[in-house]
DNA sequence: AGAAATCTAGACTCACGAGTCTAAAAACAT
DNA sequence: ATGTTTTTAGACTCGTGAGTCTAGATTTCT
């Protein structure tokens, strides 16, 4: 049913707008257009609701993040604007409003949830780390990149990437251009590719 | 009276422990080992109590950061040990149990205290940028580094510093040998000094 | 259509925690 | 010493929100 979509929909909307706690599952159940008594026919507490909201959107998250990656592929040609066509998915991934929000929540009531924490963390950001040094480690044997441990090399370019938008969008309060988004990309891929390019 | 004292670091420590929702009052003045009435007296309501808690932090954070940056001067012999240095003091200080908490709190609460996380953002995120820039700007200008935009430079070398740590330490879930902190320093300016060494 | 399941509105219980109050006990001041 | 201020323990009020329950409406299946 459907039902149980909106509901999860507007639980992970409510929570990441006021917090789990200053939210009550009636609030949700309203923004779900839906009875109180469903909600919970659904899900059974509060707590499971909330699971299964950042489980599902974690979910959503990582599968962009992947396709993003799946586009690191060897033209032939210049490798450098692949590099700023998948950073900057990268980083419109990481800047996606309910991408913060997932953070927000997670970081907020780890509290409350540490395994969700690491299993978010272990299941999807690990994942999309794997999978980037998978290419870029095929990248390196074809020759276009100078690298020994593709692990390092995404960890540093990941930061590269991501660790600017925190401050640039004051952690998710403030809406980041698009025009800041491809210099971030721009700048993180240049310097990428001084210390790794081939 | 070193009563407040203790009723701002007892708060800070079980708001950041259990979150700001989840402890009652009663808690932090036990904690503090004072009466609750106390603490009433002192900060007039559980939100004051917070707002100067993480206030009190942050200044705290924000002089030890600084004080690492301050160690950044042109000695006259290789500049790499002495990025490396300051480096891992950055890297200590992001790592520190303290600086996690603070975090989470600014994260978890921003929906009950939006103004907070500006001033904080701003008031120390954006200090110690500042001060860092200064002081390459200052060895750019002596020729030790090559770099037009000091802002730019030290975006992405606190990227480098900062960025590898939160996966690392599972965003403070897990505590980080210092062995990887030197790791994770060294490469951050390692790769710092490819783009801008002099 | 008719039976079975699900959904709805809203009243209800109940635990918990913020903030107040009181009367006594420390702590402090001069 | 004595008056003043602060602290203390603990009882108390009161709002809020999780979770339950009920009786009726709506949907779904056959």
């Amino acid at each position: 049913m459907d039902k149980r979509q909106a509901i999860l929909a507007a639980a992970f909307t409510e929570f990441a707008a006021r917090g789990y706690a200053q939210t009550g599952v009636d609030e949700v159940a309203a923004a779900a257009g839906v009875a109180k008594a469903t909600v919970y026919n659904h899900f059974g507490d509060k707590e499971t609701l909330l699971r299964e909201a950042v489980a599902a959107s974690a979910e959503r998250a990582t599968a962009k993040n992947l396709a993003a990656v799946e586009r690191l592929v060897d033209t032939g040609g210049d490798l450098r604007p692949v590099l700023e066509d998948v950073g900057l998915r990268l980083v419109q991934c990481h800047c996606d409003e309910d991408s913060w929000a997932l953070r927000r929540l997670l970081y907020a009531e780890h509290a409350l949830l540490p395994d969700l924490l690491e299993i978010v963390q272990v299941g999807a950001a690990e994942r999309v780390q794997r999978a980037l040094a998978d290419r870029l480690a095929r990248l390196a044997l074809a020759g276009r990149l100078r690298l020994t441990d593709p692990d390092a090399a995404v960890e540093q370019l990941t930061a590269l990437l991501t660790g600017p938008l925190e401050a640039r969008a004051r952690w998710g309060t403030r809406r980041l251009p698009s025009k800041e988004m491809r210099e971030v990309a721009a700048a993180a891929v240049d310097t990428f590719l001084h210390v790794y390019g081939a």
